[in-house]
DNA sequence: CAGCCCCTCACTATTTCTGGGGAGTTGAAA
DNA sequence: TTTCAACTCCCCAGAAATAGTGAGGGGCTG
């Protein structure tokens, strides 16, 4: 059933037809709610057919990515977690929770942590209605399927994204990653240039080649920009 | 079978047990070899059970990962990547071939990429020796298992390193957050205030104080810290 | 209700970084 | 063989960041 879900994506040719092929999941996979949402660098990309339009347009509006307990851990995990699991007690976070539930996202959730090449990260969600022993048994049966389902819907909207799965990145010198990678460890030039064993005036020439590769504004956004595309290895 | 492989995998509670799992997949997979190599953050963590002592330190030593095609492919990809897809024309790259081929890793080989928080990036492979057709039918057929099991084989990786598959990291105030976040995107300390609506007076203040939390040494280093540890969505 | 953390604002001297220049060598690719 | 990218070094003036210390109000929590 699964794999032919996944040859039937893996035709699919554009985001519409994507979409298409989201919420045919939710009969798939039998829960009320499938959503893909990749928090991209360069724009949030969402496929939640099967929310509420209002809900996914008030959750953009609000920057709820920032607060969403969901978000959050699926950033610093590796492995996919159920909902029940994170920590819902600071207030904010109470009342998001409160309105994701009056918008009928459904009591029980599970996520599904995704990261591509240049720091691109999403995440795959399944949520609907259920008795905390019934989604356990759901969740636990499932994990394999919904890790190979999110694998595949996010390699098809990378696809459709950029025309593939592989990403142009910017290739920094040696020299480049070497300096930034002082940088981003807390060495002033000073010191980075002692590490590298060159003048400080030579370091500023690869911080500097490094900004415009980059299309950096200052040195701590070259920084920033060469770690969240996975450049620099600290 | 890969299944109760997974199971098995599941219970791993060192490191050499885990190595000896990934020696165990060689039959599972039936292939001749298998090999996990994660690129960390801290320090190369190799698990290449089944290759030639000798070839994994001649490739430690050299340096391999930074000109080896595999590591370079799958690092701007997102999907897994037969081999025989690269490009080995360059010279380097030719003459590191013929040294691999040499130690015996086999003519045919298929490369699952796998990231994790914090910029963990690895790769499981699978490699031996074939037709170019049975390779083909043999990796097609796989790819899902294979998908699975560098998963899990990654996941049991990072818990047994760091006891857990999560990054734990030092709490930011919202604010905090929203400093360490304008100066990521590559506003300075002017613009970034402006845009939060505070004085530029306040905004040192946060970053002091974020600098203070996450011992960093300097606003570059903090950002990168703040980036490097998941506090930051950008 | 006291303690703690968060948010907001202020001053000053010193250090560091930035953004313009320019120039020579090496090694690999076209 | 030429061309190009990478590596190395140099100057300077103006802009930005840092370290130190300060204060007052708000809100949650034990």
């Amino acid at each position: 059933m699964l794999d032919s879900y996944i040859e039937q994506l893996q035709r699919v040719e554009t985001l519409g037809e994507l979409n298409d092929q989201v919420v045919a999941l939710r009969d798939t996979l039998d829960v009320e709610h499938v959503v893909y949402h990749s928090v991209n660098s360069t724009g949030e990309q969402y496929a939640a057919p099967t929310y509420a339009p209002e809900w996914v347009q008030h959750y953009l509006d609000e920057d709820y990515a920032r607060i969403d307990p969901v978000v959050q851990a699926c950033y610093r995990r590796f492995h996919p977690i159920d909902w029940k699991r994170l920590d819902w007690t600071n207030k904010n976070v109470r009342n998001f929770h409160g309105e994701a539930i009056d918008s009928g996202i459904g009591n029980q959730g599970f996520s599904v942590p995704i990261r591509g090449p240049s720091g691109q990260f999403a995440l795959f969600t399944v949520s609907g209605n259920a008795s905390d022993d019934k989604w356990a048994t759901y969740t636990q049966e499932h994990v394999r399927d919904l890790l190979l389902v999110s694998h595949f819907v996010n390699q098809k909207a990378l696809e459709l994204e950029r025309g593939t799965d592989q990403v142009q990145a910017v290739s920094l010198s040696p020299r480049e990653t070497d300096a930034l990678t002082m940088l981003a460890m807390g060495y002033n030039r000073a010191q980075a240039a002692d590490s590298l064993l060159i003048s400080e005036h030579t370091l500023r020439v690869y911080i500097e080649s490094a900004r415009f590769k980059l299309t950096a504004m200052n040195t701590t956004h070259a920084v920033a920009r060469a770690l969240s595309q996975g450049l620099l290895i600290i």
